[in-house]
RNA sequence: GUCCUUGUAGUUCAAUGGAUAGAACAGACCCCUCCUAAGGGUCAGAUAUAGGUUCGAUUCCUAUCAAGGACACCA
């Protein structure tokens, strides 16, 4: 089963108005066919349809209109509908009174930060892995991917009602911390190496490590050796500058996942579930295929594997000739970590880029073979690259571009672009900058399908108008500058007054917020909330364009600043979800 | 070779099996005496190919083509 079954299974209300038609159409048809109601997409139709005449049509063999046409006399009305016609070819169209979305806007007023919020039942804990960066090498534009990506998972997941334990898993162990440390070695460090700033040292240590990897040939030998002193942690003087290197990258790391906002609760070095590894691998083998035993990792050539043949998979290494466990083995001894530490984890769900679909196709099923309790559990999603100019980047060639580098650039297109426009003060500027650059950033990366990649563009950088960031936070600030200049107390909606097309199409987007976050959780989907967001942003633009509020009539003003505020609420609780933050000027 | 993912305007992305396939950028125009023009408006422009399922297909199925990824001792 997918983890989106899984979540989409929990009883919550997600649009009652939709609940309420559906249960309404149901009676009539007493269950002869599956139908669905709908927004549908051209909004003069009316706010909800349902195709249930046409799926009808087929069983009882008479015009979809005719059904159609029946089923809306018969049909109990509910209060709230204003409207209900019949088009050809058979769509039934629901309009809603504009009371409805009027008491909905009251919601959102009154619930503030906490409107769309769901609550579940039972408060179930789904811990969350993302970013995994590894130390002693570059913090990759892929990591800065994952971290953003990961973060707005858990927003989601949070604001779908779980508990939600933001994990961190990095690779602080392996061949990369040999090489890198043979690197610095050969190398040497610089004499005033500690009064470099972190980034600097970074970039001497990512340079280390492409040093040693294409001198890895002539030098496999010296590597390895410092390879199994790291392993069996010996005291020498490589490991000693190993343990060094580890510690900086860790510090460099920590101020990235700050910069970006996040905090983990939970890290799990490699180093720490090697020993573990080790053990599973061994307690799993099966020294005697002939013996019937029904254990699942055998020998081959020197190593122990997996056979995934049976199971419709390739083989995997397990435990190298060498003796060492793989990253799968390592793999494995952390889900059984998280388990442990966790007793009452509800589900796990690891999220990487889309290179490791197969490797955790692997590790799940392992797992699920292994422990029963793994079973329906353990989960991978995986997101597509960040693309340069169309092409990937590698850590191994001179020429790449990383993880601090779109941080550094986003934040300097952004700086100059407010330096442009506006005579901010410099504390001013540095702060709105931020801001604005990273929602440019993270709004660029969560924009898109997780199944597809990011085409970073570095001569153009990301959009700051259109589809972007900037855009949706812009709409924010001029919704906020209205409240601010209308010096209101409370709001007052009245009306029988007759709304403009353009209140009713933001008063009518605003209601949807709450739908909108569910899909986007359930699917593991932010590029739905973007999307979302936008089109909010768009209405408002076009309603502020049309109407004005704070020179409106005294009976127009009441439900367009009641619009302004709740279109920044809602921007401001769609755009935590993705990790975004707000500013009140840009 | 086997398996997985993806093919939609010039470009980057949308569209729980539904009504006239939506946006943004780039291009051609128009709009600041009015709440921030990082904005609003107008015009032009697209479903890889061939079959199938369906009342209805960008969406589901099959094949082909194209791009990317994974596939034994690196993580």
């Amino acid at each position: 089963m997918q983890i989106q079954e899984i979540l989409k299974k929990e009883k919550v209300s997600v649009d009652p108005i939709k609940e309420l038609l559906y249960q309404e159409v149901a009676k009539i048809i007493e269950n002869k066919v599956d139908f669905v109601i709908e927004h549908p997409t051209e909004e003069s139709h009316g706010d909800y349809a349902t195709n249930v005449a046409m799926a009808l049509a087929g069983v009882l063999k008479e015009s979809p209109l005719k059904i159609a046409q029946d089923i809306a006399k018969k049909i109990n009305l509910p209060d709230l509908v204003e409207k209900i016609d019949v088009v050809a070819p058979g769509f039934i169209n629901f309009k809603i009174k504009t009371d409805y979305y009027v008491s909905e806007l009251e919601n959102i007023l009154e619930q503030k930060e906490d409107y769309g919020k769901f609550e579940l039942a039972e408060k179930k804990k789904i811990m969350i892995e993302f970013g995994q960066p590894n130390t002693h090498k570059a913090f990759t534009v892929g990591h800065i991917k994952g971290t953003i990506s990961g973060l707005s998972v858990c927003r989601l997941f949070e604001n779908l009602g779980y508990e939600v334990i933001k994990t961190n898993y990095y690779g602080d162990i392996g061949m990369h911390t040999a090489k890198t440390t043979w690197g610095v070695q050969q190398k040497g460090l610089p004499e005033d190496f500690e009064s470099w700033d972190k980034h600097k040292k970074m970039e001497f240590i990512a340079e280390a490590y492409v040093y040693a990897t294409q001198a890895f040939d002539e030098n496999e030998e010296a590597i390895r050796k410092i390879n199994i002193d790291i392993y069996q942690e010996n005291k020498t003087e490589e490991t000693e500058l190993y343990e060094k290197i580890k510690k900086m990258s860790l510090e460099h790391q920590e101020g990235i996942f700050a910069d970006l906002g996040v905090v983990y609760d939970k890290q799990y070095p490699e180093s720490q579930v090697y020993e573990n590894a080790k053990k599973i691998v061994e307690e799993n083998f099966n020294s005697n295929p002939t013996n019937g035993q029904e254990k699942i990792f055998v020998e081959s050539q020197g190593a122990i594997i997996y056979d995934g043949e049976e199971d419709g998979l390739v083989t995997w290494v397990m435990k190298t000739s060498e003796g060492n466990p793989t990253y799968l083995a390592k793999d494995l001894a952390l889900g059984y970590q998280k388990f442990e530490d966790y007793s009452d984890l509800f589900l796990n769900l690891t999220l990487t880029c889309v290179e490791q679909d197969d490797y955790f196709k692997a590790v799940i099923k392992i797992l699920e073979t292994l422990d029963e309790k793994f079973v329906g559990k353990y989960f991978h999603t995986s997101f597509g690259w960040l693309l340069m100019d169309g092409k990937k980047t590698s850590s191994r060639s001179g020429k790449n571009i990383k993880g601090t580098d779109i941080l550094e650039e986003s934040l300097k297109v952004a700086k100059t672009k407010i330096a442009e426009l506006k005579d901010y003060d410099v504390e001013k500027r540095e702060e709105i900058s931020r801001v604005v650059a990273l929602a440019g950033l993270k709004f660029l990366i969560l924009s898109h399908d997780f199944n597809k990649d990011v085409n970073y563009d570095p001569e153009k950088f990301v959009d700051f108008e259109g589809y972007s960031g900037p855009y949706i936070l812009y709409a924010y600030v001029r919704a906020q500058a209205i409240l601010r200049k209308s010096n209101h107390l409370g709001v007052e909606h009245p009306s029988d007054l007759e709304m403009s097309e353009w209140e009713l199409s933001l008063l009518k987007w605003l209601a949807r917020y709450p739908q909108k976050t569910y899909q986007s959780g359930v699917e593991i989907a932010p590029y739905t909330m973007c999307n979302y967001l936008y089109e909010l942003a768009q209405r408002f633009n076009t309603f502020y364009a049309n109407c004005p509020v704070i020179n409106a009539t005294e009976e127009e003003k009441g439900i367009r600043l009641a619009l302004a505020e709740g279109t920044a609420q809602v921007l401001k609780n769609g755009l935590a979800l993705l990790g975004i933050e707000t500013v009140e000027e840009m």
